[in-house]
DNA sequence: TTTGTTTATCGTAATATTGCAATATAATAA
DNA sequence: TTATTATATTGCAATATTACGATAAACAAA
């Protein structure tokens, strides 16, 4: 975040922006598409389908994991990797409670 | 960005992850939800809402602009912001139609 | 045990973001 | 014209992110 004010702001406000900044990467969204696009939880093939290195795919599900965008269940030697309906759902309600109330606003 | 791979991606990634991106500050969420808390159109005394100097709030808006995320409309010597509506319920949309697909899944 | 497979972590270079003082710009008011 | 007010831009230091080679860790199979 460079110099950081984050003490500053609410934990609703940096936790909005922590969930936002997880998908702020093109490699990001990239691998929620991927996931949204095959039929069930893929495992670390995710790697082949990106052109980075495993190394860099593994930081980057990290990233994910840690906001609660994806959850990740250990199958034998692979972990399986999956998106989180919850947090897709409390994205999709925190958007249209905006555009609600920006529905009675003058612009 | 760091290190950029952004060309390996498809311009929907990227412009999905620059939208993501100007959110990912706990600053510009204070932004939108400030914009989203005062009645009208609200001009620049954001800055003094903010924990932050002039200058920076400035930049914070600019990104806001950038991603489509605010208008500004000139009013006299101050300028005018407030949060696009269509752009709100583009992200409500998205997450609509992500939560939908997840919903007939495994996970 | 050794080997192979899968994923994570470490270290580090390249690059991007953040914040602000100083300054510039633009428009209005006196 | 000369303030005054509101906002943007520049330049730069501090900090964060990104990418990846090397390596580690965990586990199954031989």
């Amino acid at each position: 975040m460079g110099a950081s004010k984050a003490d500053f702001f609410t934990k609703e406000q940096n936790d909005l922006a922590l969930l936002f900044k997880a998908m702020s990467h093109p490699a990001r969204i990239a691998i929620i598409q991927y996931l949204l696009h095959v039929d069930s939880c893929i495992c670390g093939d995710i790697v082949n389908e990106l052109p980075l290195a495993q190394p860099t795919v593994s930081q980057h599900l990290a990233a994910l994991k840690n906001a609660g965008i994806i959850q990740g269940n250990i199958e034998g030697t692979a972990i399986c990797y999956c998106l989180n309906l919850e947090t897709m759902q409390k994205i999709h309600q925190y958007f249209g409670e905006i555009s609600q109330k920006l529905e009675n606003k003058c612009c």
